[in-house]
DNA sequence: CCTACCGATCGGTAGG
DNA sequence: CCTACCGATCGGTAGG
């Protein structure tokens, strides 16, 4: 069969969620402004006036795109995090997680969702807003969850969860994070340096300010 | 007087680096595909061709002001590690450089330049990395050197402090540069606490892997 | 140094 | 009659 067996009348081209798929890959390889609304129908195979009609605008097509991208990505975390409640060993378990992330994080299509989102959050902040608290935020929330519980299994000491999710996040990605970001470099430094001065953080009470 | 004193047969408008500064203003503000060459020209008070006369391009125009950025602030930190090296408590001077990272890195303008950068980073990919090299990787270079003079003399172990500046640059900025890049949020967490994690990780020899 | 203008393309919408 | 969709073109503006 050359041809799908389709319901008279009904549209060839893609709409609901297969649409966002394709506008996101739109936006993401071209930004914002690089991307067309012809290219994003073209490539969804319907007309600009379809296209319009399942988006009132541009802008509205991207939220719409941000926000699914989102809600998928809001607990990605989750299995990773389940891991590492179930690690016999700590640093062992912190370091599994550490890679994990780097993996998620430093892949392409989520450095390139950063950098539209983060490029638009001038001219459409609410968007960039939501992109943060729904995707990033909530993600350092179970972290910090998931902290808590392995801290209080094995005596470390730490008062402020969130905080400390924070810490272990950006002592494991933020270097990497820049440099793909700007440079597009695949970081080779092995995540057990920050799995240590972390630990070497937590173990003990830090001084008294 | 109503009106400046200048030489005969020289151009009224803005050249050179003050052509600079004014492009500057134009891409932070707009973005790159948003910035217009006629503003530009516009704001400088030239033509069009005059400014085509100086840059041969939008993106040649584009290198000009972020080489020129870079430059500038190659050795931005050096005067607040020259406080450092002078500081007789370690916790405070570290606390003090601290502060004064986070002033600097998370004002807007430099936020503004990094949104645009990295957004810019596909299209102009040998820009973003003279940026990451000439801006970034060169302070990380002179905070590590720093690093390494006052853990000779408070007795920290400090193996690698290349890494171990990018781990205090992080510990320090990454999730107020984060939420700031994303949702303009000004972030109020203390210093102190990415202070006393740094130094509870490098004041003893961290476990063997 | 400027005005005028080009070929191309944008987001958005018309009639049928 | 309906829904789904098309070719053509609108007014403005971009880099050059």
């Amino acid at each position: 069969m050359t041809t799908e067996a389709r319901a008279p009348g009904r549209p060839p081209g893609l709409t609901g969620e297969d649409l966002l798929a394709v506008a996101r890959d739109v936006f993401l390889e071209r930004g914002y402004g690089g991307a067309s609304m012809e290219e994003v129908a073209r490539r969804a195979r319907i007309s600009k006036a379809s296209l319009y009609r399942e988006q009132p605008s541009k802008s509205a097509l991207y939220e719409a795109v941000v926000r699914h991208w989102a809600s998928a990505g809001r607990n990605a975390m989750r299995p990773a995090l389940e891991r590492l409640l179930a690690a016999d060993d700590l640093r062992q378990g912190l370091a599994d997680l550490a890679e994990t992330m780097r993996f998620g994080i430093l892949s392409e299509p989520v450095l390139a969702m950063r950098r539209l989102v983060t490029a638009e959050a001038v001219t459409q902040p609410e968007v960039a807003r939501m992109y943060l608290e729904e995707s990033w935020n909530a993600n350092i929330r179970n972290l910090a969850e998931a902290l808590q519980t392995v801290a209080a299994r094995h005596g470390l000491q730490m008062d402020e969860a969130d905080a400390a999710a924070a810490d272990f996040t950006w002592l494991v990605i933020g270097a990497p994070l820049n440099a793909r970001l700007l440079a597009g470099d695949v970081d080779a430094s092995p995540v057990d340096r920050a799995v240590d001065l972390f630990l070497a953080g937590y173990r003990r009470r830090r001084a008294a300010r």
